[in-house]
DNA sequence: CGGATTTGTTTATTGGTTGAATTATTTGGA
DNA sequence: TCCAAATAATTCAACCAATAAACAAATCCG
């Protein structure tokens, strides 16, 4: 087989980013690994040689990203293996969400294991953005201290926002709460010595079910049904963001489109049908509301697997067969290939639990970087 | 900066990927230049050293991929440089299309410029499928015959075809050339030496317009009106197909929930208000569901141009208006930044031309494979 | 005519993977 | 008990490709 490298701009490669892109694929091997893989299994996965993978895998026990363990199994003849797993010692990943009526922070190791978890319940409407984010800052810091008292050191740190968010941080609106053109990581100076990733909610808890989901659903539509209602694309395993950040808005997509007035100035949008109370009020024309705007991303993505998060997973038993009927009235190809729905797996920690995972996963997709701290 | 490289699959990267994308970048780096660039400029441009650009450039030159040409313009002091262009006599690609009352079949050398173009008029949808291809694989017989006349080596070829067609180049249906589960490839028995590719009409067509578009438009959303109304994804300069090559069909994203009947079997389709008879009969009424259709898609997808295509690119001056009512009306960030919409470059021959482009595009991408041929 | 300037090539060096040989550690059978 | 087979991991010379720096080529300008 021969390997396509692409870059994601147009940068010449190096022997050294040769080196970053193997490292990455190894830590990517050992982390998908339901065992504990020994070098020689990982040589013979990923198509280097054993005296690469030796050389690559000595680098990232140096750098406290992978430890060496016991032989799991034993099997058979010859010198047992010495397993290799990621570390729990090494880089963590702090998370952050702030949200109409709470405010959370996590830790979460390189094994993905959530290490630390505060949540503090309060309404951030009656305060302003300054006030909300100085308590997140407070929050922050507890995590941070926890963190260090495990002898974690923290990678970075990742925001989630119910809102539309900027590539520099940038909140521009964020309409549950009351934002408009906030400046999120300057009102953050307990974090300012992190990379701080802010990003949309939905986003966020989309890479989070893509953590946790098997290797064949690399390719999924998650939506959060909350006050508002969010999705997150995730096509081939990256987050598709939009060309400003911006993708996802799934709740002010039309369904009727001279129905009832949307906040937002339009008529007819799916979140006047489908918001959190709209379920309460009648689930089947919620379901159907919610089955016709999922069949316009089935036709327009091609995506056969769509995952309910936030408010909807726990309704998704009495919404699953009205939104099924619109499915399979209304995608083109449901004949062809069936769509699968299901609840998320994670519950109202998925954004935070994403917000950490994405910390660690820019460890995991680029090692280097870490070890050359 | 440091490079990021990410290869399509998991695999391994050695000395020979490293050579086989900055022979990529090189090649690209001239192909994107307005100017005959120096292998000096390329340099600069491209970060490489001047060392490297040579050997590479050597290589390119020797494999018939660039020419060397007279120093084009002269400025200032210093040694004249040597410009590089791309070769027109080096591989080629052979776009084909099939629709409801044509064949087409064109050649484009490495330049992009047509060098052969035959189109025959004749309905297809009297005569199976089997009687189409044969019609089109003698059609690109003689396409093949004056690439050859032309000295030029064709790299492979592409069809466009108006349905949803699956990986393997099956096309499962169209429906207008009412064709079903049509194994295209062994139709076409006079293609069996060169690689195919089938893909839809649309999908091709946006590649087309990719190509011909400036480099800050690498995300757009193509939108070709014909009997049918199909799309193309183009996201961060890349075709996005789906999970299964079944994206774009937006002809069926559902406008009005319980509206005009539709073929498909749903009601209130966007193809029974914007379809091509839909738009002769009212225009107003096509723009208004139009807009409120692609409304949906920049919801979803944050894309912030929309190429229309097809019948729609003369029509536009009489349905722009409509469009854009609806857009700034339901497009959530239209108040943060515009939606463009303009009309195709490229007229009926783009998803032909696309074909073409995506086969030349892939000596572009990968000069390597064809270096080593 | 000669220095300045820019282009392009040559050459030694470096970084990183490879392949083969070697060492290490176990199981199983004579 | 001891040796062969088997598997894991390391060592080392060779190779490939990019780099840096020196060098050669070709032009302009004073």
């Amino acid at each position: 087989m021969t390997a396509r490298i692409m870059t994601a701009s147009h940068a010449p490669v190096r022997q050294s980013s040769v080196r970053a892109h193997n490292l990455a694929l190894v830590l990517q091997t050992v982390a998908n690994s339901t065992d504990r893989p020994s070098r020689a299994s990982i040589a013979t996965r990923t198509g280097l040689t054993r005296a690469t993978v030796s050389a690559l895998v000595d680098d990232l026990i140096a750098g406290g990203l992978l430890t060496e363990h016991d032989p799991a199994p034993r099997t058979g003849a010859g010198r047992p293996a010495a397993g290799l797993a990621l570390s729990g010692n090494g880089p963590a990943g702090l998370g952050l969400e702030i949200n109409v009526d709470y405010l959370a922070a996590c830790v979460v190791d390189l094994t993905g294991s959530v290490r630390h978890r505060i949540v503090s319940h309060s309404d951030q409407r009656p305060i302003s953005a300054a006030a909300a984010l100085a308590a997140l800052d407070e929050l922050a810091g507890q995590a941070r201290a926890a963190a260090a008292a495990s002898s974690l050191t923290l990678a970075g740190a990742a925001l989630a926002v119910p809102g539309l968010v900027a590539a520099d941080g940038l909140v521009r609106v964020a309409p549950n709460l009351g934002w408009q053109d906030v400046d999120v990581p300057s009102l953050l100076p307990g974090l300012a010595d992190l990379p701080l990733m802010v990003d949309n909610e939905a986003n966020l808890a989309a890479l989070g079910e893509l953590r946790a989901a098997s290797d064949d659903e690399q390719t999924f539509l998650y939506v959060s049904g909350e006050i508002g209602i969010g999705a997150g694309i995730v096509l081939d395993g990256e987050l598709y963001r939009g060309g400003r950040g911006w993708s996802g808005e799934i709740g002010h997509v039309t369904v009727y489109p001279d129905g009832r007035p949307c906040r937002c100035g339009a008529n007819g949008c799916l979140e006047q049908y489908a918001g959190q109370e709209a379920v309460a009020a009648d689930a089947a024309l919620a379901a159907s509301a919610l089955g016709i705007a999922l069949a316009a991303v089935v036709n327009l993505l091609d995506i056969g697997v769509i995952v309910l998060g936030g408010a909807y997973a726990p309704e998704l038993p009495r919404l699953r067969d009205g939104i099924e009927a619109e499915l399979t009235r209304r995608v083109l190809t449901a004949g062809l290939a069936p769509v699968t729905l299901r609840a998320a797996g994670l519950g109202a920690d998925a954004a935070m639990r994403g917000a950490a995972d994405a910390v660690i996963q820019s460890v995991r997709d680029n090692p280097a970087a870490w070890l050359s701290r």
